[in-house]
DNA sequence: CGTGTTTGACCAGCGC
DNA sequence: GCGCTGGTCAAACACG
């Protein structure tokens, strides 16, 4: 809104002799006695004093917002640019763990390890990697991990996305549904050797459409952890939030949780030690994700709407701002119909 | 009656 | 080959 004009046309009015405007056509509002004349140009001159202030202080607002603006563009260039540095440092990492692994099986267990343990490594690290960049779309680079005899890691282990994700739950709390946006179908629950608790076993509800499944199970460290690996990647859009509110635990995998008093959301993090450079890559993980979401939200349109409806409440909350708009919006119908 | 869950049976991979 | 284990199937069941 473009309130320089209105100023420009209030002040042209002729307040020395309170007569007929012939530019300005605000003819009507001067057809009164002399006394009236000289009140109503002192209002309209208040009135034009208090836009003109408005102005001056919404070009402030204006200025400072910009510069806000300018300092969070500056600040999302950084951090991907750090995002940037971290992930060649993660691949580093990771491509290290590689030749140690390798070296390790070939040197000490030979070619005697096991195909299992080989593959347990390989889901370890498309655990970080997907938690890593999962979030950031960067492209898992485990599509062309070898085992120690440099053969192909069965298909599935590859192709499949792993991620994990614990959440903290009541442990009294004997069900192992955790809702995440989807719908799942449950097809199986079975009791591991190496925890007491039964693993549940989850389809997507758009299966076959949707490959994914997720299996879920207590966490044996602690029993109020819920464990839910979940592989392969939905091809389909979550269901709206109406029809998954009803369970009382909702989440986000990798996000901020949206409620204090809510479920503590957290990657599995705790497997690896921090000393190891799954731990490292854990932690690099951990952090990518808060500065992810902390990006995200500076770059989306709700941060812009937010920030439209921040300018507009400020406009709209000044009572002496309102007031300076009514009268001069009122002065512009009485131009407009003196003109007619 | 349709949909989702439960649970015992079955299958495949692996180690011995 | 046999047993163990994890994963899946499918009939029975529960529920709205």
């Amino acid at each position: 809104m473009d309130y320089s004009t209105w100023l420009s046309s209030s002040s042209s009015l002729d307040h020395t002799h309170g007569n007929k405007s012939n530019n300005g056509g605000t003819l009507c509002l001067f057809d009164d006695s002399p006394v009236r004349h000289v009140k109503k140009v002192e209002e309209l001159q208040t009135s034009s004093n208090e836009v003109a202030t408005k102005t001056s202080w919404l070009n402030n607002e204006t200025g400072a917002l910009l510069e806000e603006l300018n300092r969070v563009n500056a600040e999302n260039k950084r951090l991907t640019e750090m995002l940037t540095v971290v992930c060649e440092n993660y691949n580093e990492l990771k491509r290290q763990l590689a030749d140690y692994m390798s070296k390790t099986s070939s040197n000490e267990v030979g070619n005697a390890i096991k195909k299992r343990k080989v593959e347990n490594v390989t889901v370890a690290i498309n655990n970080n990697i997907n938690a890593t960049t999962a979030r950031n779309n960067v492209e898992s680079s485990s599509s062309d991990e070898e085992d120690s005899c440099g053969k192909p890691i069965k298909e599935e282990a590859i192709k499949a996305k792993i991620s994990r994700v614990a959440v903290r739950t009541e442990a009294s709390d004997s069900n192992l549904i955790l809702k995440d946006g989807y719908q799942w179908r449950k097809y199986g629950q079975k009791v591991t050797r190496d925890n007491p608790c039964p693993r549940a076993y989850f389809k997507c509800s758009f299966a076959p459409t949707c490959p994914v499944k997720k299996k879920v199970q207590r966490s044996l460290e602690d029993q109020s952890m819920l464990v839910a690996t979940y592989e392969g990647e939905h091809n389909h859009a979550p269901p709206t939030q109406e029809s998954t509110s009803s369970s009382s635990r909702v989440f986000n995998v990798g996000s901020v949780p949206s409620n204090q008093s809510g479920p503590t959301v957290t990657l599995d993090l705790t497997k690896p030690k921090s000393s190891s450079p799954n731990g490292i890559a854990n932690e690099t993980s951990k952090m990518l994700n808060n500065a992810s979401t902390q990006m995200n939200k500076f770059n989306s349109a709700e941060f812009q709407k937010l920030l439209a409806e921040h300018m507009a409440s400020s406009l709209t909350k000044d009572p002496t701002f309102t007031s300076a708009l009514a009268a001069a919006i009122s002065g512009r119908f009485a131009h407009q119909s003196s003109s007619d």
